[in-house]
DNA sequence: CGCGTAATTATGCAAGCGTATAATTTCTCT
DNA sequence: AGAGAAATTATACGCTTGCATAATTACGCG
């Protein structure tokens, strides 16, 4: 009964590799990205180190990929409930507005997570095209969507008023995602949307109701 | 011609203390906390490591230590400007938009330190409660200057109503100043303050106008 | 059922880390 | 000018890091 050999069981490349990159990003979001060690993440995983090298040829590697799969995560959380909407330009807005300011994009680890990855986005050539993407296909839809809801209203305005508000808006709902991560319990429920939805409504002159949801 | 000891100056307690700190924000904007190296910043500030130890009994010291630093600057950057302005309460919060939407305040190198330092705040009690000193003022002098605002105007609000607001207006300023920091080439000089000053207009439904000031 | 292959573990290495402490230099004071 | 004290440099130690490689184990396939 003394130190034996370690039992393990055989994953798909898949699934070890999901679970390496999960692994990685709580590490990240916990103790940023130098604080995520190679050590620290094997055992949160349940392996030992040098399985990791296995599936990612570096530590580097491995960061990337885990950066990839956070943005592709937090843009599927933000533009799915709208893309489900049927209704108006102004309905689609809303639900826009509201998914960016509702958990889980609304959430501590995402927001540990951006500041984690920030020097190194700025740095590796690789995850700064990825963030740039991300960022601006958000600011594109948004001023998409209230381009189409102002039309809708018979209200059209004129491209640079349009850039305006969108970067208005846009950097409305980072703070309020920015303040409702990081201190959670300073809003009650519901409120951080609602400040969301009435704060782009008295910028653009649109109406933004709740619930006008349709399946 | 081999060699030497190396040669050296010597310097009052806060001009090394203060080089020390300096040389340390430009490393943890650079690398973050963990890539700021006692090594690193010893070459930086242009002595040797050991001599870190003379003036911090520790790393960690040095690294609150250039928080507290930092904070404070950029405290006194956002709300000098405001507490110049002699006239109508509108005309200072003009004022304090306006500064916080400007260089220095506006800056990559404050968006990277606020990022790096995110981590070790949330985990650190005293970091904690600096930064939740410094936000707490930041968002109560907004909230009184657009109550001030509002009373004047001859329109004054309930304290729910104000609080939406101050929240809305501060994550307004919060985004842009995240979007001017983290691009900026995006902006034309002065676009982002105009962006900010009409948003809080619409929003708070005051009139801001720009070069209000009074010395 | 056993064999081969690839997944996984185990071990080791060189470099960098924060910290401790001894050796030396600079400056002030008389 | 010379001595004492403090600032600064120099060196070393133990630990952690990312990475490399050898040793073993699990599992599909005949």
């Amino acid at each position: 009964m003394t130190d034996e050999r370690r039992k393990f069981k055989r994953e798909s490349a898949e699934a070890r590799k999901e679970a390496l990159i999960l692994a990685t990003l709580e590490l990240v979001a916990e103790n940023g990205v130098r604080g995520a060690t190679v050590r620290g993440i094997a055992e949160r995983a349940d392996v030992t180190q040098g399985l990791i090298r296995h599936y990612f040829s570096s530590k580097e590697e491995l960061i990337t990929a885990a950066y990839e799969h956070h943005m592709t995560f937090m843009s599927d959380q933000t533009f799915a409930p709208a893309s489900g909407v049927q209704g108006s330009a102004l309905a689609r807005l809303t639900a826009f507005v509201t998914a960016s300011l509702t958990p889980p994009v609304v959430d501590p680890r995402a927001i540990a997570l951006w500041a984690s990855f920030l020097n190194k986005v700025q740095q590796d050539p690789q995850m700064k095209a990825t963030h740039e993407r991300t960022y601006a296909y958000f600011r594109d839809q948004l001023q998409a969507l209230i381009t189409a809801a102002l039309e809708e209203a018979g209200r059209p305005a004129p491209p640079a008023r349009l850039r305006q508000l969108a970067i208005a808006c846009n950097a409305l709902i980072d703070g309020l995602w920015l303040e409702g991560g990081a201190l959670p319990d300073a809003f009650a429920p519901g409120e951080l949307e609602e400040i969301g939805r009435q704060s782009v409504a008295a910028m653009t002159g649109l109406n933004l109701e709740q619930g006008a949801e349709t399946s």
